[in-house]
RNA sequence: GGGCAAUUAGCUCAGUGGUUAGAGCACUGCAUUCACAUUGCAGGGGUCGCAGGUUCAAAUCCUGCAUUGCCCACCA
């Protein structure tokens, strides 16, 4: 190979050609060799249709762990893959379908599907191809993405061994509705925030209420005073009554009505507010509805019917002060729950869904980390948290109502299941709702399978769990549940299905997995759920170490985003500085955890510290003439020396990697190979290179050799490209086919 | 409401008891073809949030306070 290198260091030239170079020599496939112990790192999977952005560029830590691990000769595994995203996807989906003026509700659930399948397909391969800028060295003959049927298997497997194990259930309680989006959600994809809104107070006749929301009278079964509220305790048992329907419902007494809050009286409406709901189990209390899916009101005075929460909230208002029935209005300021994706004010609805119950899952997840079978590194801050939130983890509604993932694996007998709610459109296009024994006589069976949007289950609906005639009539009119699983209850069996659960030789190779990287923001959406499908399925950890890594902002701290305009473009400033300018950038300087500032001056910094790199390796190059690979020669007290000390700094070096600390590791070798190696010995050495005594000479180029070898050793895990271009230029004994399968050094 | 964490140079952060507290970026002065100006040399800049305490010794341990960020729960 030309040893000649051009005056500054040209990364467009060679990232291309390197990461062909390193594909086509198979190195990032591991080989399974029984006797070694291997190292796995599953990628936290991007969205399939998505780019990539800047905060993944910090699976830099990956990869510098996995390129780590290799040059230490283990067996290792990094797996890539991409994630369908349900809710993500469809909502991306759906905002192009509302440009062409069409929404969801004017396809069939399978026509739709499709649609959404295409438009993945086409996409999928764009962020494979921006992994690789990235030089990330990742074993790309294992990708899976996590629609392919085997992964799906093992999902509906799993689905019916909890079904087994008494852990899933149907259960109607009071959910996360997003009335735009269309479908439930759990707990922890409801967001809060403050709203500027009026408290009204109204006159039930015998006492008086407060309340925000005002519309949801008609839904009124009680009110609630406290036990020890002494200005009510007579009242208690007594009646009260709602205004504008004249209804007398009773007045009852519970310990969690708050004495200081309104009139210290609450309207009890199970059937659209959370602790209402939970009062009303308590007191056995009837549930009614009024807000339907749509965020329509329904079943109430007609004159209300159909309106929005809004509007029918304005008109009750209006209704209500005209009756005299206002009391007073106080401005008051209040969280209310948002759906995260859409923004939309979350509807608390009483629904029948899916859930898993999540305590015996639970238990052993919380016990790993608290024993340490699993780390969290860092572990102050994340570990608490993480405990925190599993001690206190309700059960989990798997279900959502879009068509963009696998459908639960339940199988409804329509003739069993007479109230079963049907939407379809039928043989003309036209929409038809309705539950099946309304819409039997009109329409056949066929017909309404094939333009399915939605089916609605009753709480204890007949169903089974395999697609067959049904078991107790032998009816063959069979329809599979059009609710969809919960994207992070297919996510959260990665470890397992991304190597093959049970059938495969990886999974009895690499799993458990060694490391598990990503961002907090989805520690419990899906680690902690990881962690106890994991333990739940092969009672082993899924992974021994979480690292959380860096949240990337911008200088001044902000969070990237378009709307801000904001947003650096990984790829462009791979096109500027870089990829491994861009790679030590998010790493350098950087505690994880934390967020990291990344500016174009930064990147800069590191494209300079490559380009020293370059010209470093360009002197040394330079100045090799006459020297021979196979002749050690004769080095003074100095030189060895100063050999000894670059062997005790790369002890160093390891020690810092082998704790995970790579911001450490980055900073030291930066300052050694430029301000110890450049500055300092290359500057002395000048004279014995370019003096006539040939011994000196040798020495001082054996010298240089050496520590340039073990500096792009040693930084080869943060900037592989420079490094490896470089390698391949140096004339040394035993040289590897390539840096990245070197021997790390010591 | 319950909890976690942070507060060190202009900015972003290292630094868990021991000599004059460090890095990158930014800043100032000088150097112009020496591998590299994507450079070199030199330099400025910090009472380590505040107040107490423990110790021979505190940025580091303890207590309180202030401010900021985050997590969980919830707000009729």
């Amino acid at each position: 190979m030309n040893s000649e290198l051009s005056k500054t260091y040209e990364p467009k030239k060679v990232e291309g050609k390197i990461y062909k170079f390193w594909e086509k020599g198979g190195w990032f496939t591991p080989k399974i060799v029984p006797r070694k112990k291997p190292f796995t790192i599953l990628l936290p999977l991007p969205n399939a249709n998505d780019p990539l952005h800047m905060g993944h560029v910090l699976f830099a830590v990956e990869d510098i762990i996995i390129r780590y691990y290799r040059m230490r000769g283990r067996p290792t595994l990094w797996l890539p893959g991409g994630d369908h995203a349900g809710i993500e996807t469809q909502f991306v989906f759906e905002k192009r379908l509302a440009k062409e003026g069409k929404s969801r509700f004017d396809f069939g659930r399978k026509t739709l599907y499709k649609m959404i399948s295409e438009f993945v397909e086409k996409n999928k391969n764009i962020n494979r191809e921006q992994l690789k800028k990235l030089g990330f060295s990742l074993d790309w003959t294992r990708y899976h993405y996590s629609l392919e049927p085997n992964i799906v298997k093992i999902v509906f497997d799993t689905f019916r061994k909890l079904h087994r194990d008494g852990l899933i259930y149907r259960g109607e309680r009071i959910v996360n509705f997003c009335t735009k989006c269309g479908t439930a959600f759990s707990d922890l994809e409801v967001d809060y925030v403050e709203k500027d809104e009026f408290l009204y107070y109204l006159d039930y006749t015998t006492l008086q209420i407060a309340t925000t929301r005002p519309e949801t009278i008609f839904a009124d079964v009680a009110v609630a005073v406290n036990p020890t509220d002494k200005r009510y305790k007579n009242l208690i048992g007594k009646k009260a009554v709602i205004p504008l329907i004249n209804k007398e419902v009773p007045i009852i007494a519970d310990k969690r009505i708050d004495v200081n809050f309104g009139t210290g009286v609450l309207k009890v409406t199970p059937g659209h507010d959370t602790t209402d709901y939970e009062i009303g189990q308590t007191h056995n209390l009837e549930t009614i509805t009024i807000i339907d899916k749509n965020g329509r009101m329904t079943n109430l005075p007609e004159k209300y019917l159909g309106l929005t929460v809004k509007t029918a909230r304005e008109k009750t208002i209006n209704d209500l002060e005209k009756a005299e029935k206002l009391v007073k209005t106080e401005p008051l300021k209040h969280s209310i729950g948002i759906c995260y994706r859409c923004k939309t004010t979350i509807e608390p609805l009483i629904m029948p869904q899916w859930f898993l119950k999540i305590g015996p899952l639970a238990k052993p997840a919380l016990e790993a980390v608290e024993k340490e079978r699993i780390k969290i590194i860092p572990e102050k801050r994340f570990k608490k948290m993480y405990l925190n939130w599993m001690r206190n983890v309700r059960d989990w509604n798997i279900g959502r109502q879009i068509v963009w993932g696998p459908q639960i694996p339940v199988w409804y007998c329509l003739d069993c299941n007479p109230d079963i709610l049907i939407n379809f459109i039928n043989k003309k296009g036209n929409k038809i709702n309705g539950t099946y024994k309304d819409l039997k006589d009109k329409y056949n069976f066929a017909e309404i399978k094939k333009g399915l949007q939605s089916l609605s289950a009753s709480k204890n609906p007949v169903y089974s769990l395999e697609e067959k005639a049904c078991q107790k009539c032998k009816g063959k009119k069979i329809l599979q549940e059009t609710d969809t699983f919960d994207t992070w209850f297919l996510s959260g069996q990665w470890p397992l299905t991304a190597l093959g659960y049970q059938k495969s030789k990886d999974f009895k190779y690499f799993y458990p997995t060694s490391v598990l990287d990503t961002l907090w923001d989805i520690l419990f959406f899906w680690v902690a759920r990881m962690i106890m499908f994991g333990l739940y399925l092969t009672k082993e950890v899924p992974f021994k170490i979480v690292h959380i890594h860096c949240r990337v902002v911008d200088e001044n701290g902000q969070k990237m985003s378009k709307s801000k305009g904001n947003v650096l473009d990984p790829m462009d400033m791979v096109q500027k500085y870089g990829a491994d300018a861009l790679r030590m950038s998010v790493i350098f300087g950087t505690t994880p955890g934390t967020d990291i500032c990344i500016s174009d001056n930064k990147i800069r910094g590191m494209r300079n510290f490559a380009n020293k790199i370059w010209n470093a390796s360009r002197f040394v190059l330079m100045n090799l003439k006459g020297f021979d690979p196979k002749i050690k020669p004769k080095l003074t007290k100095k030189d060895k020396k100063i050999l000894r000390e670059l062997n005790s700094f790369s002890k160093e070096i390891t020690k810092l990697m082998d704790s995970f600390k790579f911001y450490q590791a980055a900073e030291k070798i930066y300052h050694y190979f430029w301000h110890i190696f450049c500055d300092k010995i290359i500057e002395e050495e000048k004279s014995r290179l370019q003096g006539s005594n040939k011994k000196e000479k040798e020495a001082s180029q054996y010298l240089l050799l050496q520590i340039l070898k073990t500096n792009l050793e040693l930084l080869h895990p943060f900037i592989p490209f420079i490094t490896e271009e470089i390698y391949q230029k140096l004339p040394i004994k035993n040289k590897k086919k390539c840096l990245m399968i070197e021997n790390w050094p010591v």
